[in-house]
DNA sequence: CAGGGTTTTCGTCTTAGGATCGAAAACGTG
DNA sequence: CACGTTTTCGATCCTAAGACGAAAACCCTG
């Protein structure tokens, strides 16, 4: 009831604290058969040492969107982030010592095929065996994985973590060091295929040292995230 | 690079404007037939008389969440609001005219048998036809009305609409008012049964007015979120 | 109290996507 | 040229959801 007269923007502000706002990103990519995300280790307090995802503070004449974009291009060339979505806020008002900031997390994807140069304090480091990391990061990484797992599942957002072109098996291993177990590449092909969201560039690429018959190259449809609606159950009539 | 020795939340702060934080709910309920919003209308500016959804400034000890069940206690009582979730950050630089204000918005359902008690100023809306809302309000509520949708499909989330015990067709209606299409009882009991989301209470309760079997009474067997992991393509061995 | 209307409930049929398996295709190698 | 290897395709099985209609169980009326 007290806010019956008083928009909340209105109140009384707060002053006995500084409350900042920023944004994080984590930046997953399939390098060599695992999921890996960048991370770049502190060098002063609080969390000296320790692996911490690109971000930082929110701009006033941004969006969260334009500002963890902003922020990344520090790390990453733009064209070479595939996908960036809003993953959720994390704000616990212990999070980070000190002062309180709350955090606006983004899952970000980089197609495997890229290796972008990288500051010297940055690096990849495979989900399943992080270093130490700073805050609540880790949280924040293990939310995004479990995005994007889920997002493997009924969407095409494979495209983000593919290169433009690439062979069925290339395509399973990705989605296997993703998911976190093994797929079949007949099903995944028949699978996407069947959703429109694959198609066969009709080249073929040589086969590899052992041998083999020579895989056919396939590209995604679209480079844009297509929900699959095929999922909903109870499904309108029609 | 510019951040390689600087942690985010120690930087220069910039002092040119304030930033605030605030939680909004889009809280839902479905009462005779039609799914509805719960609203307050504004009575100064900005926006005077229009209608914005509940929500307020976040304190300093607060997380997003403890803020909008906090600030929800105002509106209604705090057990008949069966769920609550994250729903986006919204961060439009001009979403609220003057101050910079970034929104955490929510996702709050109401079971459709409780009708608690409103301050004057707020009352439930049909999604359908909105009064004139204020700031982006309307958007977040169409952003919650989507989310509901597509977690009435996946997920047992509609025990935070349906009360305690009720009828298939209760919960047919339930489901067809969310949905905004027509769905069939006897398939909603099928597949919410197959998934384990639905048991029998084994009492049964009289027949309406116009006569007919009486229907028996149902529960979910749960009554926290559950994701039906059905939905996985590729799914792990086993 | 018998019969018709109503609503719920159950079973069956159909459709469709996904999993599994195995065969065929196309290549290297010994 | 036979053999191993890898990819690709097709056939079959399984599970789940949608559609339909029949049966069950009640009300009301004549």
């Amino acid at each position: 009831m007290s806010n019956t007269n008083t928009p909340p923007e209105h109140r009384e502000r707060d002053t006995s604290h500084t409350t900042g706002h920023e944004v994080l990103a984590g930046v997953v990519q399939v390098r060599r058969g695992a999921l890996k995300a960048l991370l770049w280790q502190r060098a002063r307090p609080p969390h000296p040492n320790r692996w911490a995802l690109p971000g930082g503070r929110l701009h006033s004449d941004e969006t969260v969107e334009s500002s963890i974009r902003r922020q990344l291009a520090e790390k990453v060339d733009v064209r070479e982030l595939t996908h960036v979505e809003q993953l959720a806020v994390f704000s616990d008002p212990e999070r980070v010592p000190g002062n309180r900031v709350v955090a606006t997390a983004f899952l970000g994807l980089v197609p495997c095929d890229t290796d972008p140069e990288l500051p010297g304090d940055t690096a990849w480091h495979p989900i399943e065996a992080l270093p130490e990391t700073a805050f609540d990061h880790e949280t924040i990484l293990l939310t995004a994985r479990e995005r994007l797992r889920s997002k493997l599942s009924y969407t095409n957002i494979g495209f983000a973590l593919a290169p433009p072109k690439f062979t069925v098996s290339e395509l399973r291993d990705i989605y296997s060091a993703a998911l976190g177990y093994r797929v079949s590449a007949t099903n995944l092909q028949r699978v996407l295929s069947r959703r429109g969201a694959l198609e066969a560039t009709g080249e073929t690429v040589a086969a590899g040292p052992s041998g083999g018959r020579p895989p056919a190259l396939f590209r995604f449809t679209s480079r844009d995230l297509q929900i699959t609606d095929r999922f909903a159950v109870l499904r309108p009539p029609g």
